[in-house]
This record gives C-alpha cells, sequence and structure tokens, in this order.
DNA sequence: GGTCCATCTGAGACACGGTATCAACTAGAC
DNA sequence: GTCTAGTTGATACCGTGTCTCAGATGGACC
C-alpha cells in the first residue's frame, strides 16, 4: 500500500494540516497505521506493523508521531489492567472508553451520569476535581453476541 | 527505626501471617516502608526510601512484595495522569482513589452511583462489564483550603 | 535448643518501553 | 529553484520491572 494516492486523505492527516504541522511521508504512515487499527494497539505492535510495511520508518518517529496525534486529541492513551499502556483512535473532546477484553476493540462512553458521581464526591468531601479517567473492560455486545 | 520491637505488629504484617507467607525480614522492612508513606508512592520513591533506611534491602524484593502485597489486597496500583504508576495502601475491597495533585494524598471514593452508570453504557450498548478504573485527580479539601 | 527444607532473598544480568542527541533530509514558503 | 525551520532515523541512553540462581533464613518439627 503505497502508491496509490487517488483515495481521500483520512481525517487524522486534514487534522494534521489544520494544526499546522508538516504533512511528512513518515507521519502519514503513522497514520495509516492507526488508521488500519481495529481497535486499542499498543505501541510495539505499531512498531511491529511498521517494520513490515514501512520498513523505513524509525522507532522514534512513531513515539513522535504518536505523542502528536495526542496532542492534537486524535489518539488517546488508554491504561491496560496489567499496568501497561495502549491507544486508540478517537475524536470527541472527553469520553471514556469500553474496551472489549476479547477483541480489543473500544466503544466510545460519554460522561452521562458520572458528572453527578463525580459532583458528590466534590460535595462530600470537598474534594476539587481536575481531571479523571473511567476505563471500563469487559465484553462488548458482538463478542457476547458470538459466544452465547 | 530499627531497634524497638515493642510496639504493636501495622496491619500489614498481620495480613502476610494470616496469608500463611512468611513474615521475613525484608518484608517487614517493605511493610514499614509502605506504611511511612503518606499519600501515594512511586516505586522508584520507595526504593529510595529504601536505600536510605534499609540499606540492604534488594530492589527486587521491594517489587516481590509490592506484587505480594498487591495480591493481598493491601496495595493498589494507581496509574498517574503522565502514564507512571504509583500505589496506594488501602484495605477496603472495592473502591476508587482521588489523588491530591498537590499533596499526593489518596482519599477512597465509594462505587456510590458509578454503578448505575456502567448499568447504563451495558444498557444501551449490550457491553458487559468485567472490572472497570475510575481515578480521579484534583485538589483535596486540605489543599484547597490553604491556598484560599 | 537444634536440625532441616521449602521459601525467600540479593546481586546482577536482562528485556522492554520510552527519551535525548545529532547530523542529514525535506516540506513548503518565497 | 532556493532556502530554512521543522522533521527524521540511527543510535545511545535511561528508568522500570523481570528473571535467574546461589546462598540465607523462617519456622516447623523434633
Amino acid at each position: 500500500m503505497s502508491g496509490g494516492h487517488g483515495h481521500s486523505a483520512p481525517p487524522l492527516l486534514t487534522a494534521l494540516a489544520n494544526a499546522g504541522v508538516r504533512v511528512t511521508e513518515p507521519r502519514r504512515a503513522v497514520a495509516a497505521l492507526v488508521t488500519a487499527q481495529d481497535g486499542h494497539f499498543t505501541t510495539a505492535e505499531l512498531v511491529t506493523a511498521a517494520r513490515a510495511e514501512h520498513p523505513g520508518l524509525g522507532r522514534a518517529t512513531i513515539f513522535r508521531a504518536l505523542d502528536l496525534f495526542t496532542l492534537l486529541g486524535l489518539v488517546e492513551r488508554v491504561d491496560l489492567p496489567d499496568g501497561g499502556h495502549a491507544w486508540v483512535a478517537c475524536e470527541t473532546a472527553h469520553h471514556h472508553h469500553a474496551i472489549c477484553t476479547r477483541c480489543g476493540r473500544s466503544t466510545e462512553v460519554d460522561d452521562h451520569g458520572l458528572a453527578e458521581v463525580l459532583a458528590e464526591v466534590a460535595g462530600r468531601s470537598g474534594f476539587r476535581v481536575t481531571t479523571h479517567r473511567l476505563e471500563v473492560f469487559g465484553t462488548c455486545a458482538s463478542c457476547v453476541a458470538a459466544s452465547a
């Protein structure tokens, strides 16, 4: 997948251009890799995929691109239950992820209701909440259906 | 703090004995270090503290003790916003932590209300929740008061 | 108290994830 | 086409956590 450039640019690249950073070949490559991922992916997985599909791509560049994408809100880092890190591509401003431990796909979960929970925490204890993180792990609808 | 053994054993050690594992000198040392921590602490901090107070204590032993304590539910690992890990001593079964980014202390937050949020997620999307993690960061009541 | 064995320990090598450095390259403005 | 700042890849490096293994030690049993 290195020749055809007739396809429409993925939103990731558009976002890069809009952010005023250079749209370089390596960044295109990382964007393509990220877009190709189905569900969450670890840095190691991305590096492996890169080695296969974009041999010249440096490891550091992948990390840098991921950092950049994070800064731009195009991907988000999630913390796995085992302490490791993974990434998911996303677009909306603030949300959470429900990660399927079977297929690896992640669903976005909105804040509905959580805000109240946090407000109550604040009210009761006087704790002033700056930021929070909610991660949900389990089995997604299709995997539940598949195993039923 | 290496001589007096007239003080009552901290709950950590009692728990060790109850769990049927050996109550060894190194484990006593790590337990003391953990107990001495005020709020959350990173492994690095614990290692540094150990170097000062228990020079003979090996790094691997600290990690192992921390693992053991986690298994026994005596400490819990939290994921910091920057991707790093920290630990908090705790006793209750399932709860979450509200971590003060100013003083480092952590308050336990119960599930009150969160269960409903998760139930709604499940109901709407068919996602079957196995486990979840909520971490709240902000400023605790006393730090808010202190800075007012 | 003494003996014994499984458990535990410490040292150090190792694997891994992520960062810093730096010369060379290139996107894109002019 | 030219130029420059931003970007890149290679590589060295650092911190965190794990593994191995010979030696030490807790505590059970005598």
